[in-house]
DNA sequence: AACTAACCGAGACGGTACGTCTCGTCTTATG
DNA sequence: CATAAGACGAGACGTACCGTCTCGGTTAGTT
């Protein structure tokens, strides 16, 4: 990506090697795209530690302002970055419940496990210090529970599952033990394990009578 | 030269006042309670940004090196101070599975809410980019979850709880839920929630057939 | 947000106050001229021991790294300090070479001696463990002997000195005293001691034969 | 020495390893011998750079308060360690005033030269900033010029010598160049020059007339 | 023989300064 | 007027020493 933005001026001048001005009075967008890239790839290879707006800056060959005046604070341009990652979370309809929640919970952990999850770790954590990513945070936890609440909505219509299930909260609960496994590194869950917590939490953890 | 040495010292009590210096060749408890008390107001007051070894070390009126000296780090410094509080979550013992688990679910986040969860979010929060507070929070947390685990072993030994379940794993399910709101910020949780959870989980969620 | 820009400068005059911000991208002269003025202050007021980056940075009110932006050590900084005072040791030309000597040693002796020393001699201090200030101090002191030289130069070509003496190596022996009494703290020689070194010196210890 | 400390109680019992402990209620010449030691050890090394009471105390196996009994500040300890080296810097007697006063100079140059010199410039500069060591400095320097007079006041008594020249303050001239050289690290001065220098100053800078 | 007094090493104490890092703001020069 | 560049004040980082203090142990003289 970062290497294409200077195509399009190759003709115009003599072209100063390889360096990115303005474009004018707007938005630069190979800016931006090199600011994303040099964030998600820092993020990426050194973590939440490495992550600084100098650092991105440095990277992206940007000037520290540039990256103030799009991105208000560190958290904002986490979020951005995320946002950029297409999740691949499956919400699979498979006709079975179990299944479903199996795969749905496998999925999430595979995919923070493969390389997916550094990202938002570290917006999870930024959330606790900065306010503004924390309400970012929650608006994005919210809508996916909500989201993927149509598993279990699922479920109800086919008369599987109880109607007095809140599928929203339900999700949340799953989707916890995925982040308490992703903030503690533990995200080595066997499926053995998803699959007693899906039974447990399906079939219930108490005696049938 | 050695008669000054007790002059100042000879009302027992109240003797403190001004400066602590060294009682030689061992640790001095006065400057660690210092130092950890310090740590405490300055997290419970500004939060996760305004601990800083150097605003530690300013309030507990301890040099610096005092404190790089038994914790070797922010992360274990952080521990030590949530280690203080006590933190009176239960493991009630009704004899109803769903009580205890309501009380026990309950108790934590309430236990959160109302004040001792500003530090252990701080502590979460640190242990993203910190790979030794990463390592104390994962022993901290597979401890916790195997102590409360009994909860669930006496369900089992009165033959209420299914035997196939893994109690440190069913734990480990609420807690999350718990660290999930913890991190969002979303503590107000009613006893209808709880119980909604709590329900779910011992009856199952699928429809009884 | 640009009208605002230059706002707080239309009186031209007297603006500084407060703040001292960048000037963009290259060396701010207020800030270098700020830092030189707090570093003499100090030296001037308490000697080398109160001679740090850290208190020069407080009193200048600049960040330590603007200093060690500009200057690799505290040396360069004490030289460029020095540097700043003209020295005003004369390079007389009476036509007597008794007077003209007389004159360099008196004058220099009292220039240290009425406060332009003390800067001087915490370089020289400072050299005998800085490898960086004893070159730099290697430099100044030669190229010094050189420049001085000329008295003696013009002695030997008005035919009152000597042809095979090296002027240079004259006036170090003579400089040498001064830094003696500078570095011993005895600078309150009369003219009669300048004198009799002076005339021991350029009529010969020896007795006539 | 220091390792002749534990000969005379090897059979005492097991001694414990290499350890020198207390002879009681007086001073402890084996630790003496062994902070001396130590201090000319570090300084000889790694010069004034290196050389602190921490370095002292721990190569010495001492503790610092025991340094600090003994010697109240840095510099006495520098100047303690001078005096230790027998200077041989010599007052030779040829009956030549040239070539004594040329023994003289080159004795004191080669003496530092040939690492004699490295605690003598330790304790100039020290004397920069300590007031002890100042005086000190000056007391010593003082005496030695009065010492080395006697080659000048022999001259004199042969008749070789003008009546009217202070001895000590002409030794003190010489000496200077010594210093300068020293302190700039330029020791390595010629017997030309040496001799140039003696001979300027026998024979006069003067043309005779 | 017991006691005292001073010494010993060790090392903790509150501090200061070091030199490096990142922060977020600012201004320049370039296009 | 947006950009890359980079200087700025601020202040935290972790380290090295500073000079002071207390400890527990050792040993020489004195009782």
């Amino acid at each position: 990506m970062a290497m294409k933005k200077s195509e399009g001026r190759v003709t115009i001048e003599k072209q100063v090697e390889d360096r990115r001005t303005s474009i004018g009075s707007q938005r630069n967008p190979a800016s931006e795209e090199a600011i994303l890239k040099a964030a998600q790839d820092i993020l990426l290879e050194g973590g939440l530690p490495a992550f600084s707006i100098e650092a991105v800056a440095r990277r992206a060959k940007a000037g520290k302002p540039t990256i103030y005046r799009w991105w208000p604070s560190k958290a904002a341009l986490l979020l951005d970055v995320y946002h950029r990652q297409k999740d691949g979370v499956p919400h699979p309809d498979t006709g079975d419940i179990r299944k479903d929640l199996s795969l749905f919970l496998g999925g999430l952990i595979g995919f923070w496990r493969d390389g997916g999850g550094a990202i938002f770790r570290s917006i999870i954590a930024e959330a606790q210090s900065d306010p503004a990513a924390l309400q970012a945070l929650q608006a994005y936890a919210l809508s996916r529970c909500r989201q993927s609440g149509v598993i279990l909505e699922r479920g109800q219509a086919r008369g599987e599952v109880r109607a007095d299930i809140d599928p929203a909260l339900l999700i949340e609960l799953f989707s916890s033990f995925a982040w308490n496994r992703l903030l503690t590194s533990r995200l080595d869950v066997s499926d053995e394990e998803i699959e007693q917590i899906v039974s447990a939490v399906v079939d219930g953890v108490a005696v049938r009578k």
